[in-house]
RNA sequence: GCCCGGGUGGCGGAAUGGCAGACGCAACAGACUUAAAAUCUGUUAUCCGUUAGGGUGUGCGGGUUCGAGUCCCGCCCCGGGUACCA
């Protein structure tokens, strides 16, 4: 009699319904709706398959989608993919496989995954980064880049990785290791593509105040962006009339400059080093030369220098310092120059604390401890203070101040005198846009025999990638594609001038830059998209994925955005109006006494906790990041065979915090499911009453109404979890259901286990899907109460609990506390002080 | 070092400055069952106490407040980012 809740059979039907009946699919245009454009991270599809993680992102979009179209939305959720990249070309060194097919592969089996999650796509949509119809618009926009004097090429140290043939941005170097792979990497110059970013870098500071972003992403972009304002200020080598111009943030502290640093590359060292010096110098600039990230960060203890025997003149007292060079400056920053303050700066307090040279202290320090070690130059204060030993004399009366108010002050003295001018830097460098590869995006360009550079006419996009069958890089370093000799070899219609096409290849930060506007129109052959299409839809009304973008797709794919925005293609100077991070899911892992990781196959569960399999050794669990080294990764396809796609779903929701990093536990995957097995019998087995429910089934429906709404809109979905867990909990049982309640329950329930719903939304006789039945609304009148239960402390601490009318005032309130036996007890004749009344919470007194 | 997060039962986690531990997991006890699974009911921060009841408790130390997990000051620990950026 009682039907099982069968959750494939379930999930297979309404996943079949939706798909042929094209429920999600998003319309251009609709009259009357407010729009709302979701987008997933698109996921690069591996050969290892969907990860646990990548649900956890996809099921809290499709929830608020889920919900907004309920709401009235014209919602558009989008999925695709983002397929160029390393793992694939890799492969296909080693099998011979080309990438297309591995790719086409992997796709179909992340399209499979996903679709049995359920979630409302709109699959008309779907894009593919590696699909020459796609990134023919990819290969435009750098056209239109290049058009801009945006892209160039430059001779550049590069980051070069021997072990998987290519260069590396700098973004992709993670303490001197690739951060795919962690193989070495180390500098060396070579002539690549480069894109502008840094003519964008104020605006991508200043826009970041408008966007609803997590405040910590936001900080992570301004420290890469790296905005420091100081002063140019201009010093003249003694004897020989050079200029050298240094970059410095604290100009207030020139008067304790008692030494100048150059970087080891920069271009006056020849012309001013003296020749006793020259041999030393050149020695140490060959050193410095060969100096790999690597080794800068490993020596990073210990400054290295050597003394050029030239002296410069500090224009503020003509004082004659010694000129160094040392590779702890940088030519890629500043001027590759600055003026050293040792008193004040630590890491020049270090150099000239390793090599003797003297500190002079011009700042006495607001520290009153500090300053006598200061004073004598046994330490360095980079804080407030007075100023000392500098040109008061001079008119610059600097005394007493902050240091923010002293720097300003100081520029406009330097200006005033012509000494130097304020300035602003950035950390942030141009974007190294080339990589030697075959699986990317080839450039729509040519190298003309006459030196020139051609950008392949847009008619002629898409340059299609050649077939290859062998896809190592060239042994000299050249990528890949120079091995394709008939694609490579041009000559110009035109002019008859041989060239050669462009053998590097886009990064794959490329395809992922704009892919948000491709969905908006996916067909369009004539354009990346239709900018009514775009005005319409855009920006990104909320954007989720993993805080490992932070930094690199978000600022490159910011930066794409403002100049097609400059180009007058897109409407909105930001792409993504709001971002949520989703926070990591950890596996379980095991560690022996000694700290050692065990793998998961090697731990057996007993009675008493986890051994080794082997040892019999006591383990101890700890959450780490799932890894196939430690066999804790958890495959979504398992889940959903044994629990199904909505208690996949509803436990990745009720696992905590979205944001949040927290382990997986298969156990907590079956307390879900115990819940939608449970609604399950409720709905089906129970009897549904058509009588109207009494006050507290009111109270309790609608006050679910209301934190399920809330906490759906502010994407708190465990609690909205949790309190339909209660909702349950109270209605399920032997007694009749009433109807209004079972169905506003379903409504609530659908955006999170969406097929189960529309399982049970069908079986009480609707024979449309619920995607569009309108979210249940709440009414304020049925959770008021007639009387609440007040806690009543004396000295804070609680006493009696009383019942009183919810609308009671204050003195009501009191006088029922007072009249208490409990209460008067507590006060124990003691002179009342204060009462402190909350009404409908509580009553505090406070006795002496 | 610097910049962000975070620290609450056995575990995941809840708490507009107002009864800390909602909800779930695990554990324990009971019902049903020949038995197990499934299901249902109950207990479950900790200490003292047979009970009634009382004490303690949100990383540590101070402070503000009638009242602090929540606000302020000073530390400790964990996670992430970043690093000679003048």
């Amino acid at each position: 009699m009682e039907k099982e809740y069968n959750f494939s059979a379930i999930e297979s039907k309404w996943q079949e319904y939706w798909e042929k009946n094209k429920t999600f699919k998003a319309e251009d245009f609709v009259e009357g709706k407010p729009k709302y454009y979701v987008l997933d991270m698109f996921p690069y599809p591996s050969g290892a398959g969907l990860h646990v993680g990548h649900p956890e992102g996809y099921t809290a979009t499709d929830i608020l989608c889920r919900y907004k179209r309920m709401r009235g939305f014209n919602v558009l959720h989008p999925m695709g993919w983002d397929a160029f990249g390393l793992p694939a070309e890799q492969y296909a060194v080693e099998t011979g496989t080309h990438p297309s097919v591995t790719t086409e592969r992997n796709i179909n089996n992340f399209r499979k995954q996903i679709k049995a999650l359920g979630f409302s796509y709109d699959w008309d949509r779907e894009i593919n980064t590696t699909d020459p119809k796609y990134y023919k618009w990819t290969q435009w926009i750098f056209s239109q880049l290049h058009k801009k004097g945006l892209a160039y090429m430059a001779e550049v140290p590069v980051n070069w990785c021997p072990a998987l043939g290519t260069v590396l941005a700098n973004e992709e170097v993670i303490n001197g290791v690739s951060e795919r792979g962690g193989h070495p990497v180390v500098r060396r110059p070579m002539r690549q593509w480069m894109l502008k970013i840094t003519e964008y870098a104020e605006r991508l500071l200043e826009d970041l105040e408008e966007l609803d972003w997590p405040e910590g992403i936001k900080e992570m972009q301004r420290n890469w962006i790296g905005k420091s304002t100081g002063a140019e200020v201009d010093f003249v080598i003694d004897g020989i009339g050079e200029k050298v111009t240094v970059y410095t943030t604290r100009p207030d502290t020139l008067f304790g400059a008692t030494y100048m640093v150059l970087a080891p590359e920069h271009p006056l060292v020849d012309k001013i080093t003296a020749p006793a010096q020259a041999a030393q110098v050149s020695a140490y600039r060959e050193e410095a030369s060969h100096k790999s990230d690597l080794d800068r960060t490993e020596l990073n203890t210990e400054k290295t220098g050597v003394f050029t025997g030239a002296y410069a003149v500090n224009p503020v007292n003509n004082d004659k310092i010694p000129v160094w060079i040392a590779d702890y400056v940088l030519i890629s920053y500043g001027t590759g120059a600055i003026m050293a303050v040792p008193s004040h700066d630590t890491r020049d307090f270090e150099f000239a604390k390793q090599f003797d040279i003297p500190v002079k202290c011009i700042i006495m320090p607001d520290d009153e401890l500090a300053a006598p070690e200061v004073l004598a130059g046994n330490a360095c204060w980079t804080g407030n203070g007075k100023m000392i030993n500098s040109a008061n004399h001079d008119g610059l009366d600097i005394n007493g101040m902050e240091v923010a108010d002293s720097k300003r002050v100081t520029i406009e003295w330097l200006e005033a005198r012509g000494i130097g001018k304020g300035a602003v830097k950035y950390k942030l460098r141009d974007w190294l846009f080339s990589r030697q590869r075959y699986w990317g995006e080839p450039f729509p360009i040519i190298h003309l025999e006459d030196g020139s550079i051609k950008l392949v006419d847009d008619n002629d996009l898409p340059l299609t990638l050649p077939e290859l069958d062998d896809f190592k890089p060239v042994a000299s370093g050249e990528p890949p594609l120079a091995k394709a000799a008939d694609w490579v070899t041009y000559t110009d219609p035109e002019t008859g001038l041989k060239g050669r096409r462009e053998t590097n290849t886009m990064p794959q930060w490329a395809g992922s830059c704009w892919y948000y506007l491709r969905y908006l129109d996916p067909d369009n052959n004539q354009a990346a998209f239709a900018q009514d299409k775009e005005k319409y839809w855009m920006p990104v009304d909320l954007y989720v994925g993993g805080a490992e973008h932070a930094v690199l797709h978000l600022l490159y794919a910011r930066f794409w955005h403002k100049v097609l925005y400059d180009l007058g293609f897109v409407s909105t100077k930001e792409p993504f109006r709001r971002l949520v991070n989703q926070g990591m899911i950890l596996g379980i892992s095991y560690k022996d006494s000694r700290g050692a990781l065990v793998p998961m196959d090697l731990v057996e569960h007993t009675g008493d906790g986890a051994v080794h399999k082997q040892t019999g050794e006591k383990l101890v669990e700890f959450p780490a990041k799932m890894s196939k080294s430690l066999k804790n990764v958890v495959n979504p396809d398992d889940v959903i065979k044994e629990y199904g796609a909505d208690s996949m779903r509803l436990y990745e929701m009720f696992m905590g915090p979205l944001e949040a990093v927290k382990p997986w536990n298969t156990k907590g995957v079956e307390g879900v499911y115990r819940f939608l097995k449970r609604s399950f019998r409720m709905l089906t087995a129970q009897q549904i009453s058509d009588a109207p429910m009494n006050e507290v089934q009111l109270r309790l429906l609608h006050a679910t109404i209301k934190k399920v709404t809330e906490d759906v809109e502010s994407m708190s979905f465990n609690t909205a979890i949790s309190q339909m867990m209660i909702f349950l909990n109270e209605f399920s049982g032997d007694k009749p259901l009433p109807r209004e309640a079972a169905e506003t329950y379903i409504l609530l329930l659908a955006p999170f286990a969406p097929h189960l719903c529309e399982e049970l939304w069908s079986a009480l006789g609707h024979s449309d899907t619920l995607a569009y039945e309108p979210w249940p609304e709440y009414n304020e009148k049925y959770l008021k109460v007639a009387e609440v239960e007040i806690m009543v402390q004396v000295l804070g601490k609680a006493k009696a609990r009383i019942m009183m009318p919810a609308d009671a005032d204050e003195n009501v309130m009191k006088e029922l506390a007072l009249a208490n036996p409990d209460v008067n007890a507590a006060i124990g004749g003691k002179t009342v002080r204060k009462i402190i009344c909350v009404p409908g919470r509580l009553i505090n007194i406070v006795i002496s």
